[in-house]
Parts: structure tokens; sequence; C-alpha cells
DNA sequence: GTCTATATCTTGATAGAC
DNA sequence: GTCTATCAAGATATAGAC
């Protein structure tokens, strides 16, 4: 299988539609018809690309993961403390909501976990423990500051706001309303004060 | 279309199955031919209680948040302390996911809203507001007799409960591992003292 | 309530020409 | 890189017998 960076402006766009489908109905929810309308080229030139759904999925996840990490990076560079961490990471889900309430791809690989393959599978996990781990750096470097107080260890403080996160895309779609991940880290960072 | 209340021993063993099949792959991942492999008998037979998957999906939501708003008014009754009656509601949810990581109906049946019939999302959006205005419910109570003190509006914190506990486990099963809603009460009750 | 048989469509995937 | 043609399997669903 190839790797996500190697991937030609064709293969591209497959990946581009593939990557909003899953956003959309999942990765059980679209079919190659689906991305080859998208895209505007026939099935037997999506599979010249990519031979299985599965190998799809996979970049899909990895572009989207590696995209995601630099997002990181780049909120580290902008924002010197905790808070403001939190929150700009907070926005980045709110942002993607806001689009046509599109829910985070790994929080719909994540729901569908037990029903996609494998190779798809460890890239999700990879995402999240991604997340989780940068998130508890933060809030143990915001406690060792002093500009936050944590109640309970960082990993779990951690995978509770990713939870919320993620939780509150899923509820805001499955109530069909606009607002999703907006208030969360209103209410997060309330808790650490 | 017929109320959940009236189905027959034969159909509750189909919505039994459909139910289980929901929790672990998704509307969109089960096949009328894994019901009627789960409950022993042909596919036509299946059809002949539920003619259309929509439906079938609607009574297995119906079902389950008829049987999930008997367990809230048990909490209520067993359960005089907002902190209480809020373990006791995320216990719900924990004992769902020590279950083999079983994902909660809606919370699977939200992700992929975009992708289900109408008739069945209607049903998912009626159980997480019911969930939603019990929880804000419990949290005025709770505000009012001075047991917990809230930092943010009681609807807003009831949101972000249901979320973090919905999230909770999707984060878990998307991570491949046992840790699921767990820690959600115990962080959460933590922030309101 | 359950069955066999069947219809119709969609799905993921391949062969081979241009 | 894209196409037409094709396939085998699976999906939802119906007709009609027992």
């Amino acid at each position: 299988m190839k790797h996500f960076s190697e991937i030609t402006p064709a293969a591209a766009r497959i990946v581009d539609a593939a990557e909003s489908l899953i956003r959309s109905v999942g990765y059980n929810g679209f079919s190659y018809e689906d991305v080859s309308r998208m895209v505007g080229i026939r099935k037997p030139s999506v599979h010249h690309h990519f031979p299985t759904k599965g190998e799809l999925g996979v970049i899909v996840v990895q572009r989207y993961t590696h995209r995601f990490t630099e997002r990181l990076e780049e909120i580290g560079r902008l924002h010197e403390t905790a808070a403001g961490r939190l929150q700009a990471y907070c926005d980045l889900f709110s942002e993607t909501y806001a689009t046509g309430r599109s829910l985070c791809i790994c929080g719909m690989l994540g729901a569908e976990s037990n029903a996609i393959p494998d190779v798809v599978q460890v890239e999700v996990r990879r995402f999240f423990e991604d997340n989780a781990a940068w998130l508890a750096d933060v809030l143990k470097q915001g406690a060792q500051a002093g500009e936050i107080q944590l109640k309970c260890p960082a990993g779990m403080l951690a995978d509770y706001l990713l939870s919320a996160l993620e939780g509150s895309m899923l509820l805001g779609r499955g109530r069909q309303i606009d607002q999703g991940p907006q208030h969360v880290a209103e209410v997060f960072l309330a808790s650490l004060r």
C-alpha cells in the first residue's frame, strides 16, 4: 500500500470525496459508486487508484491524522497557555461541526469500529492515542505552570475532554441541531479554575 | 406501523437481534440475513414481522427508549441526591459498555444519522432530548437543594455530561480498550463540588 | 409464522482496450 | 488514467405455498 504523501492529484480528489463521505454517512454508508459520482470518473477508475475500499479508508485516515497533527503543532506555537491551547483545540472541532454538521472522521469510524477493516481500525486508534497524549501533555504543563488546577490525573481529564468533544458532535447531529462542541471548552475550562 | 408494546414473542426475538446488531455494527452494518441467522429463521420470516428495515429500526429505538426511561424513573425513586442520581445514570452507560464494549443504540445511530431512514432519526432525536431534559432537571434540583454548584447553566451541563458519556464509549471502542464511561461520573461530579 | 423461490438492485472488484 | 463490459455476492423486498 502506498503512503498518503505519495498520492497523485487524481488520487487526492478520490481521497477528498471519500473523506467527505465518511464524515457524512460513515464507512459502511458510502460506495465506490458514490465516490465515482462525486469525482466525476467511473468506478473502475477509482479501483485503479485504490484497489480495495480498505486501502482507501486507510489513506483517508492517515492523511486526516497527519493534517490534524500539523494543526496541533501550530496550536503549540501560537498559544502559550494551557487555556489558550485547549480553547484552540476545541475550536478545531467546533469549526468542523459548523461545516454542515460534519463529524470527526475518527469519531465516525470509532463508532463503526466493529464493522470496518482492521487496517483502518488501526489508524483510528492511532489518531485517538495521539490526541489523548497531546491533551494530557497540555494539561500537565498547565498544571506545572500553576495556570490550572487538576482535580483528577491529567490522562483522565484528557480522555474526558476528548470524549466530550467527540460526543458533542454525535449528540448535535443526533438531535439535528447546530449546537455542537461550542460549549465544551467553556464548561471544561470552568471546571479547571 | 405497530407499536413496540404490541409485538409478539417471535417479533421480540427479531428486535433483540436487531438491537444487538445495531449496537455492534450500526444500522448500515447489518442485514436481514444477519438477523435471520441470529434468530434462526429465514429472511422472508423476518420481513413478515417487519416489512422494511426502517420499521424494524424504529421499533428497536422505541423499545430502547422506553426501557431507558423506566431506568430513569427507577433512579429517581432509589436515589435522593443529585450526585447519587448522576452516578447511577453514568452507571447505566458503564454497564452497557462493560458488556462487550457495547455502544448506546442512539449514540451509534446519531453518528449514522445522515444515512438512516427519517423515521428512525426521529426516534433517536427523541431519546437524546428526553435524556438531556432529565439530566438538566436533576442538576437544577441538586443546585436548588444546595448539594452541588453549577458554574454553567443546567442545560449546558446536561448536554455536556451526555456528550462525555456517549463520547467515552465511542473513544473506548475506537481505541479498543475496556476503559469507557467509568471515569466520567468521577470527573464530572468533581467539577460540581 | 415459517418456508421456498425469485425479483431487482447495489456492492466491491476484475479483465482488458484505449 | 480512464474507459466499457462483466462478475459474483449480498442487499432489500415480494409472491405464494404450507
